[in-house]
DNA sequence: GAGCACTGC
């Protein structure tokens, strides 16, 4: 095999990805590693592993409604599955539709096919994605996110323009996937003419096959059927520990150390729990090599705060000799691939997000990683040739490990979820056939803060415009009242800035050096008020466009240039959205920043907190004690009486995340019916 | 003076 170089996409796939993401950047997950590069595309195709299976595949479509794809990564079934369809002439029983869990290789797949087919996108293959679709009535081979096919429900709830929907990548188990998933089982049942395909990891082949069965269905006819494509990977060859280690952070450092002391040349990859972790990890060994003088040892950091442009550094190739050592969290896992990998450290833990309904929080707790992540780091290190992987835990700790993760429907929020699926006419949430059930106080605690909101009736139906406008726009449900009350309040513009603020990813930039984060927190203060995050928000956004959105500015205050430009195309669509779609009227408060404060208390005032006597925060509904979270503007402020904030985060406390200082009367004048409740029940 | 993994409409 030719020596690997990293290689960028075609320029009309990286035009696109641009378009989706980054601005002018390159998305760092548009890298692709393609070992057969100087083959012909006919050729290449002809060698795909999956290709030997292709009438196999077509012979259980045609017997079966649902396929069970088990293949692992590098097989092609991504790109090749649908062309087999349409050449067998599928596409003429309507749309050959494939979901993607991630808009980048949403995007990536209908380039390639289109390429591979000779066409331009946009022709027989096309793509949707939010922001960006390239499709005409030409399109049978249609590449979407999971999202787009769940608003194609609200208009067209039997997806009566395709006769084969491919789920890709369905192991992830997202929420969406699961929410997809539920709703496919209900039309396979009333349109008997409509296939559906997923592609799945092993472990997960008979969750899938047990739910796609219901009663009454011929036994000699089963529904679905599995079959397992092999996959084009290298052996990896496992390592274990023989005592469990106490701290793996410091058994991270030593074996890189050790390995590079002893292996041959090949990149090496260690997964971490956090951004704080990859940091100490880092210094510990940049310790250990200047000490040693050793100069063929390159370390660099993997995170999602970092700048794109430190995130690059990671894909080039290292000066001959030297080896590249990357230090990720769990980013490396799914949403990117870092060329050359041939050893991979797994510390054997992960963080994770898990909803709590009794305090209506989210905790972030680090777990052991399940087999089916192990096997997926592992995976990271066979890409290029035999790799090997070192397990920084007991080969029994291996064993004992849950076969995966529960799926993101048991542990999170539903709030959102339940209201698309009463848009969808789901009557009984409760009785929802989901993949994987949520804890039912999950459910009740999403329903009570519906109705709280004035989304549902005491009957659980949506109401009308609220419930129905709420189940529309794609956020959270308190964002979405916030929304409608501004419009009535006049101050919209404004609030869908912070709305669009808030949907990105962290606008403020971690850098890894401790020199850099302290200059940061103080560039950060520039934009700081006393009325709280979400005002601060706005501030930078507006500076931001003041200053012509440029990296110039995001360097100078070490903001995240990709994510405001994101802020940015969200607001465009925000913007259209409200006006055209819903008529909410769109105002500029005029600076009065009172009225702003009311509107987001509009949205937020069932997560109110105020200052108890003793000094710190409670829950108006529960009494439970919180705590502002040191990233909050209001952190470092005298403390205000009253607050609302919009996110609850258990780590070492309970602690509230984008804080804004509200007033105690507009709690009963926005929300009387709450609040005559809760000064009852107290 | 504590610390946010990741993705999506």
């Amino acid at each position: 095999m030719a020596t690997f170089k990293p290689k960028f996409l075609k320029p009309e796939t990286d035009d696109a990805i641009a378009d989706a993401g980054g601005g002018q950047e390159p998305q760092s997950s548009a890298f692709v590693f393609n070992a057969n590069h100087n083959l012909g595309l006919v050729e290449q195709r002809e060698r795909l592993p999956i290709r030997k299976y292709r009438d196999q595949i077509l012979y259980c479509l045609e017997h079966h409604q649902v396929v069970i794809l088990v293949g692992e990564t590098g097989s092609g079934k991504s790109t090749q599955v649908p062309q087999y369809l349409y050449e067998w002439g599928w596409h003429s029983k309507g749309m050959i539709g494939i979901t993607e869990p991630r808009r980048v290789s949403t995007v990536t797949l209908a380039n390639r096919v289109a390429q591979e087919r000779g066409e331009l996108v946009g022709d027989t293959v096309g793509y949707v994605v939010r922001f960006l679709e390239r499709i005409s009535s030409e399109t049978q081979i249609k590449f979407m996110t999971e999202g787009i096919l769940l608003r194609e429900l609200l208009a067209d709830p039997l997806l009566t323009q395709y006769g084969v929907i491919i789920v890709d990548e369905a192991h992830e188990r997202n929420m969406l996937t699961d929410m997809v998933l539920g709703l496919l089982k209900k039309i396979l049942r009333k349109r008997s003419n409509l296939k559906l395909i997923i592609s799945s990891a092993t472990i997960d082949a008979s969750f899938f096959s047990e739910f796609f069965s219901w009663p009454g269905a011929d036994s000699d006819h089963p529904l679905s059927v599995k079959l397992s494509i092999e996959g084009r990977m290298h052996a990896v060859s496992h390592f274990y520990l023989n005592e469990p280690c106490a701290d793996y952070v410091r058994e991270t450092v030593e074996t890189v150390w050790k390995l590079h002391q002893k292996e041959s040349l090949g990149d090496i990859l260690a997964f971490l729990t956090g951004q704080e972790e990859v940091l100490e990890a880092l210094d510990l060994l940049r310790e250990y090599i200047a000490g040693a003088e050793m100069t063929n040892l390159k370390v660099l950091p993997m995170y999602g705060s970092m700048t794109s442009s430190d995130q690059l550094a990671v894909f080039f190739t290292p000066p001959k000799g030297v080896r590249k050592v990357v230090l990720a969290t769990n980013i490396a896992e799914t949403s990117i691939t870092i060329p050359g990998i041939v050893y991979v450290i797994d510390c054997g833990y992960v963080k994770v997000k898990w909803y709590n309904p009794a305090t209506c929080s989210d905790s972030l707790v680090v777990v052991p990683v399940s087999k089916a992540s192990a096997v997926q780091r592992a995976g990271r290190a066979g890409r290029v040739r035999p790799g090997k992987v070192y397990r920084l835990y007991t080969k029994q700790d291996y064993d004992a490990l849950a076969p995966r993760q529960p799926p993101e429907m048991r542990r999170s929020e539903m709030s959102g979820a339940v209201l698309q699926l009463k848009a969808l006419g789901i009557g009984n949430i409760l009785r929802f056939d989901f993949p994987s059930p949520p804890p039912a106080k999950n459910l009740l605690s999403a329903l009570e803060t519906l109705y709280a909101l004035d989304a549902i009736d005491e009957q659980g139906q949506l109401t009308r415009p609220v419930g129905f406008l709420l189940a529309e726009l794609p956020f959270s449900a308190m964002l979405s009242k916030m929304l409608y009350v501004s419009g009535q309040m006049g101050c919209a513009e404004e609030i869908i800035t912070i709305i669009a603020m808030l949907q990105v990813q962290s606008v403020f930039s971690r850098p890894a050096s401790a020199a850099a984060q302290q200059s940061g927190r103080i560039a950060h203060r520039h934009f700081e008020v006393a009325e709280g995050d979400l005002i601060t928000l706005l501030n930078i956004y507006s500076a931001f466009v003041e200053e012509g959105m440029t990296k110039e500015f995001c360097g100078q205050y070490y903001l995240i240039y990709r994510n405001l430009k994101r802020a940015c195309e969200l607001r465009e669509q925000l913007l259209t959205l409200a006006r055209k779609k819903y008529g909410i009227a769109i105002f500029s408060c005029k600076g009065d920043v009172e009225m702003l404060c009311k509107c987001i208390t509009a949205g937020f005032f069932t997560q109110v907190a105020y200052l108890h006597h003793s000094g710190v925060y409670r829950q108006i509904s529960s009494g439970t004690e919180l705590a502002i979270h040191p990233n909050s503007t209001l952190y470092t402020l005298p403390q205000a009486q009253y607050v609302v904030y919009s996110e609850l985060l258990q780590t070492t406390k309970l602690f509230m995340n984008h804080v804004t200082v509200i007033k105690k009367e507009w709690l009963t004048e926005l929300a009387p019916h709450y609040y005559q409740q809760t000064t009852v029940r107290d």
